[in-house]
RNA sequence: GGGCGAUUAGCUCAGUUGGUUAGAGCGCUUCGUUUACACCGAAGAUGUCGGGGGUUCGAAUCCUCCAUCGCCCACCA
């Protein structure tokens, strides 16, 4: 207040809005209030909880534009509850991520002109670690930076010492329960960086393959890799195939073969098309995924004939010791000389699965591995949400999660990499159990890690202390799980067995899945294309508040996203734009009686804006979160802004004085309550100005949500 | 081979689950520098809502077929 008793406006007003001068010291002031963590709320204890996890980012470089997307969507759903009256708990985490930080790391190591095949393990495991926590600390100031306001107290690392013996527990817990089970079978081998993978960690892509067709005895076979045709001795075909029927399951035959004369064996099985090539075909079980079934149907030999790198063993003969890529040619070559291929068919189209991270070609290998039995699992998750205990946004997600989990298979959660929770399992002639102990002399420990989505997939429970941590009687099961589309096979569906599994609830009554954040293109950012998009740059350049509204408005769920700047910029002018109609309200409404009786047709307008706020509450309610931010949007600067800023003008200038007062006390609230329900989406521009007004009291992000609807449940 | 989705203004997208002249942002045109803001304001142009058929008093919205694009899953060598 000046002499004159008039309120003396901040002069920061007279100049644009600046970012950079607030963002910094807002969240300072938000994080030493302690309100970040809900115990320490206003009446703690009446308030209902309310909880989201954060997927924990991986901890192995920069944040990209999807985690500015989770940032933005799951803060104002936790600010927005907060201001509700909940005891509003948002869980951050980090993830040691396995095999992507390990892949992260050896591209370091390379460049380097180091490998870690032939590091000490623990010394490589050290340089990880020292890796994984430097960037776990950058990422950790980059989610605050966009303004999270997580309860850094409860923090979580995959690799903490309790989540550590969780995971371990849970995996001795199944191996008692029948559903892990060690299993000789056919894994997906990435030969560059040697380990198995999960089906969900390969990608297949149809390509062109050429397709041969050998003279194999009487028969006619068909291929796409020669090259692993060294040791095949059975000619399988189908039992009902007229064509071979005079040659019975069993029967053997002598013929000429890549490296020499071989004895083959006829097996009939059902698993043969008819209809493709000649009906007929040679298994190599070792290397294929229906080959192996087929022989293990029938009890039939096995035996490797490509290595752990990809190279071919003694039984390929003169071609020992060839990568594979380099043998085919020389083979067929050889193949046609003895007169055995019978013709090529070079636009054949097969699908090849390739690693996920490197694209090379997949090895079917077969190798003893422990497997999560998923069906028992899946049966559980698909009646949750049959039960409509769990339910996702957008629906159409549910037919996607319902149709991969009635027919996933066995999940294969050994990795062959250091970097990972050491799975607890010893061997001993042929035996395995789990245990954290030996279980005495002669038992080897198993060298495995877990896949790094064994231990993310309890996340919810860890996070909140299951068994009998303290939050876990309060905070479990959670409310919203709020992640990207693209991992709900990965984590979703895990996250949903596990928690059935261990604590009999879903964790999560809502899946709420954001689409993809595409380049200005619409094109799927990636390093190798150079168009990756570091959030942090634009909140440099547009302000914190700007990137998060601008990635919220009009981003339906599920939907991809094209991040333009363009866009990004129009809320920049946004946050001015609230800027300046609060410095006009606030050049204009000195000595603002606040109790002052509005006119009638100030009512109507402060009835309007109520009215609007019951709207976009039942919109926040159901989610249609893109809307709510439109609406409040189009109101502060289409409505307040350019039309009732403009006719108020006149008013004051006027000596109407019961008006005048009116006025001013609408044109306080109504800015009051425009900053309340932006500030989930741009919390530190409204934060900065409710400070600035002297009828507020406290912070704005733990006042109450406005409007007739904002009592606490 | 199976599944999911998309197609609306030049561009990026909404359209709250059938209801008056279909909306926003950016871009574009014209005008405006009046002490909230030029990071601005006023006015304006632009759409057979992918195509055909159907249901309905009424369809961008529901049904059906077709076309194009995108994504995911997949053990026919």
């Amino acid at each position: 207040m000046d002499v004159l008793g008039r309120f003396t406006m901040d002069e920061k007003f007279l100049k644009p809005y600046n970012p950079a001068d607030t963002e910094q010291r807002i969240y300072t002031a938000w994080e030493e209030s302690g309100y970040f963590n809900p115990d320490n709320l206003p009446d703690a204890e009446s308030r209902e909880p309310f909880t989201i996890v954060m997927p924990p980012p991986n901890a192995n470089g920069n944040l990209h534009a999807g985690h500015a997307l989770f940032v933005a969507l799951q803060d104002l759903m936790t600010r927005y509850k907060r201001m509700r009256g909940y005891r509003a708990l948002w869980i951050p985490g980090a993830d040691h991520a396995g095999f992507e930080t390990q892949v992260v790391y050896e591209k370091q190591l390379e460049k380097e002109g180091r490998s870690r095949f032939g590091m000490d393990p623990k010394e490589l495991y050290a340089e990880i670690l020292a890796f994984t926590l430097a960037n776990k600390s950058n990422m950790e100031s980059q989610v605050k930076a966009l303004g999270a306001s997580c309860d850094w107290s409860r923090e979580k690392f995959t690799l903490d010492p309790d989540v550590v013996e969780r995971v371990q527990q849970t995996f001795i817990k199944m191996f008692a329960d029948g559903l892990v089970y060690r299993g000789k079978r056919t894994v997906n081998w990435c030969p560059k960086h040697q380990t198995s993978l999960s089906d969900i960690e390969t990608e297949s892509v149809e390509e062109n393959t050429p397709f041969y067709t050998m003279k194999y005895g009487p028969f006619e076979i068909g291929t796409v890799r020669p090259e692993t045709k060294f040791g095949d001795k059975y000619v399988v075909m189908h039992p009902e195939d007229e064509r071979y029927a005079k040659y019975a399951h069993g029967d053997t035959f002598e013929l000429e073969w890549i490296n020499g004369p071989i004895t083959a064996t006829v097996i009939k099985d059902s698993a043969v098309e008819m209809e493709f090539g000649t009906g007929v075909m040679t298994i190599t079980p070792w290397h294929s995924q229906v080959d192996f079934e087929i022989a293990k149907r029938h009890g039939l030999d096995m035996e490797q004939i490509i290595d752990w790198r990809g190279k071919l063993l003694p039984i390929a003969g003169e071609f020992e010791g060839m990568k594979i890529t380099e043998a085919r040619g020389k083979i067929l070559e050889k193949l046609a000389n003895k007169g055995l291929l019978v013709s090529t068919d070079e636009k054949y189209q097969n699908v090849v699965k390739r690693c996920y991270k490197c694209s090379t070609m997949i090895e079917p290998q077969v190798k003893d591995q422990w497997f999560v039995k998923m069906a028992p699992l899946a049966k559980k998750a698909i009646e949750a949400v049959n039960a409509g205990n769990v339910r996702f946004i957008p629906d159409h997600e549910e037919k996607i999660f319902r149709h991969w989990m009635e027919n996933t298979l066995d999940w294969n959660i050994s990795r062959q990499i250091i970097w990972g929770i050491p799975i607890p399992a010893w061997f001993k002639d042929g035996d395995a159990i789990a245990s954290l102990e030996s279980p005495g002399e002669g038992w080897v420990q198993d060298a495995d890690t877990f896949d790094t989505w064994f231990s993310s997939g309890q996340w919810p429970l860890v996070t909140t202390g299951y068994p009998d941590g303290k939050d876990f009687a309060t905070h479990y099961p959670t409310d919203v799980m709020e992640t990207g589309r693209d991992i709900i096979f990965f984590w979703v569906a895990r996250m949903i067995c596990f928690g059935l599994y261990l604590s009999g609830k879903a964790p999560f009554h809502t899946v709420y899945l954001h689409g993809l954040v595409n380049d200005a293109n619409n094109k799927k950012m990636s390093k190798s294309k150079g168009n990756v998009i570091n959030p942090l740059e634009l909140t440099e350049k547009f302000g914190t508040d700007a990137l998060r509204i601008g990635l919220i408005v009009g981003n339906t769920p599920g939907t991809d996203l094209a991040l333009r700047e363009d866009k990004i910029k129009g809320y920049k002018n946004f946050a001015n734009k609230v800027w300046n109609i609060t410095r006009f309200v606030l050049e204009n409404t000195s000595g603002a009686d606040q109790m002052a009786e509005l006119t009638p047709s100030d009512q109507e307008l402060r009835t309007e804006l109520d009215a609007l706020i019951t709207d976009i509450t039942s919109d926040m309610e159901a989610y249609r979160i893109y809307l709510a931010a439109e609406k409040i949007y189009h109101y502060a600067w289409h409505r307040l802004a350019d039309e009732l800023l403009e006719e108020s003008k006149p008013i004051f200038t006027g000596n109407d004085s019961a008006a005048i007062a009116s006025r001013k006390a609408l044109l306080r609230s109504l800015l009051r309550d425009v900053l309340a329900v932006l500030h989930p989406f741009m919390p530190f521009v409204t934060e900065e100005i409710w400070q600035s007004l002297p009828e507020t009291e406290g912070l704005l992000m733990i006042a109450p949500w406005p409007g007739q609807t904002a009592k606490a449940p």
